[in-house]
Formats: structure tokens, C-alpha cells, sequence
DNA sequence: AATATTAAAGACAAAATTATCTTTAAATAT
DNA sequence: ATATTTAAAGATAATTTTGTCTTTAATATT
């Protein structure tokens, strides 16, 4: 469904907005740890949630690390994928025509349907402060190594 | 959602479904056309769909070409996902987890999975038939090229 | 038998994705 | 001020996906 890049953007968006907070930020080590993903990968990503949006937060230096503030944390899941051009997935023709539309629909449109407006509807409505706090309660993972 | 190699595969297959039969084979310089896809690379992609599992057939030669099976069209569009190897995208965690599962479900898993079942539930009762069935009725379209 | 037509098979190439490593800059603490 | 810690930025590399082109093999027509 989505690409790793993607993924990785996802988990840790959530795992950060589990954990931190303005005065308790997380470093690059703790988060790829957590949400068990490659390092430096993960560093790149969470600098375009920083910059090219405003998903999560970030400060150098000693006691530096990553956050997210409480008005990023009520944003939709949809933010984080917007903020990795990855929110057309949403939007896509699921057999990849050019558009997905009602005036020249694809053989699946009519079925697909009301499928993807469930999709929209979960990643437009769902906030990342909401999945976070099932971790909280420890009722779901964020990681599944063995 | 899916690669480029399945959603031609699944364009392909369902043009060949609605246009060919044992006496009227598809050249894949009309399939490519048809479905606005890279020639050479979608005669690779029939390859696979011929070869690994047999949801079309092929015969070379004079009038030879691409068709599809009466029997082939009563499968499920979830058999060519699977023939290209992609049929994982409907069981994956959308989190990337190593697996879904309800004893270690991601953040999404609960909101995600009365989705998923209808993603499965679509995918493995719609046949190719059926599909290519409403292009053959001029209500849908295979491509949308200007 | 020879020729033409078509897909199969194989080799290759371009582009995108995924990943790592090094250097730089910012912030803090000493 | 200096040293330390941390993310940002940049360069590079490995892998996968996507795409092309050439040669081979099968089938039909003449
Ligand atoms: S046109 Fe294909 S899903 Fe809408
Ligand atoms: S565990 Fe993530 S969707 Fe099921």
C-alpha cells in the first residue's frame, strides 16, 4: 500500500508523539530502535517531517531530539503522508489509469469505491495523537521483530 | 497501492478478457495500445501471467497471440495479483509490520481491518469476466489517454 | 522446404527506491 | 571560549523497479 519510506514516516510520527514531549525529546537512535527501521534512513525522513511540513519538531545539540508539538499531535494520519508526497495514494485509480474519475472510470471504480472513501475517511479523521495513545495503553505495537 | 508491473497486469488481462477468444488472439502491440502501457515491458509481464500460473494463455506464430480461457475468466482478480506475486498487498500491515496480526496489531490494525476484509472480499469474488463485462458494455474504460 | 509472423527468452539499461556514511551546523554544558 | 552532543545536509552506494532491445523458438502459410 504505501511505500517503506512511508512506513518508517508513519511509525515513527506515532512512536515520537507516544513518547515525547517539548521537555523529553527523542533521538534518532531511540526512535529507528523502537520502530525497528534503518538509522540513517530514518533520519533523512524525519528531516522532510520537519522541514517540508510541520509534522514533528526537532532541536540540535545536547538534550536535542525529536517531538511533536500538541497541535501537531491533532493532526490527521493524512498529514504525515501529505507531508511525504505520498498522499495520492488516497486518490489513485487502482488499476492506475492516468485518473480516477466518474466520467471515464476503470473496470473496479464502481467497487472501489466506497472502499477508498473509508481509506480517506480513516487517514483524513484519525489523529496521530489518537493511535498514539492505544500504545500508551499498551493494546497495540509499533513494532513486531521477534 | 499496487506496482506498475501488476496494474498492467491487471489492465492487460482484463482487456484480453473482453476483447479475445480461441479464434481471436491479441497481439501485444494491440494489448499495449489498448491499455497505454510500455510494449516491451508489458509482453514481460504477460510472460509471467502465461508462464507461473495460467490466467492467459499464449500461442505464437501467424495469428497467434494472447487470449484468455472460459474456464480462465471465471477466476478471481485476485488470481493475477497472485501470479505476479503481489497478492501479500492484501494481507500486509499498513504500518509495514512484519505482520498483521491480532495478537500484535499496529495502531491502524482496528480501523484498518473492517477495510482490509473488504479489499480481500472485492479482490476474491470479483472474476475477470465480470469485469471485463462492464468495458464490453461501453460504461467503462481500460485507459484514459487524452 | 522456405518464409513470414508471432511470443519467449535473455541481455541490458535507466530510473526510482532504499540505505549508509561523512561532514557541517546548531545548541548546550563546561 | 571550548568541547560535547545532537540533528541537518551532502555524497555515495546498493537494490529494486521499470523499461528497451536483440536473439531464439514455435507456428502457420506459401
Ligand atoms: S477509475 Fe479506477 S478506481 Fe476510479
Ligand atoms: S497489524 Fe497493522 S494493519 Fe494489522
Amino acid at each position: 500500500m504505501f511505500s517503506k519510506t512511508t512506513e518508517y514516516a508513519l511509525r515513527a510520527t506515532i512512536f515520537i508523539a507516544q513518547k515525547s514531549s517539548e521537555t523529553n525529546k527523542l533521538g534518532i537512535e531511540e526512535i529507528s530502535n523502537a520502530i525497528d527501521s534503518p538509522k540513517s534512513f530514518t533520519a533523512k525522513i524525519l528531516q522532510a517531517l520537519t522541514k517540508n511540513n510541520n509534522v514533528v519538531s526537532s532541536v540540535r545539540g545536547p538534550n536535542g531530539g525529536f517531538f511533536i508539538t500538541e497541535k501537531a499531535k491533532k493532526l490527521p494520519v493524512r498529514a504525515i503522508l501529505k507531508a511525504m508526497g505520498e498522499e495520492d495514494v488516497l486518490d489513485k485509480c487502482v488499476l492506475g489509469l492516468k485518473q480516477c474519475s466518474e466520467m471515464q472510470p476503470c473496470p473496479m471504480h464502481a467497487q472501489y469505491k466506497p472502499i477508498k472513501k473509508q481509506l480517506k475517511e480513516l487517514f483524513g479523521t484519525k489523529t496521530i495523537q489518537q493511535l498514539a495513545a492505544d500504545i500508551k495503553d499498551g493494546v497495540v505495537f509499533i513494532n513486531n521483530k521477534k
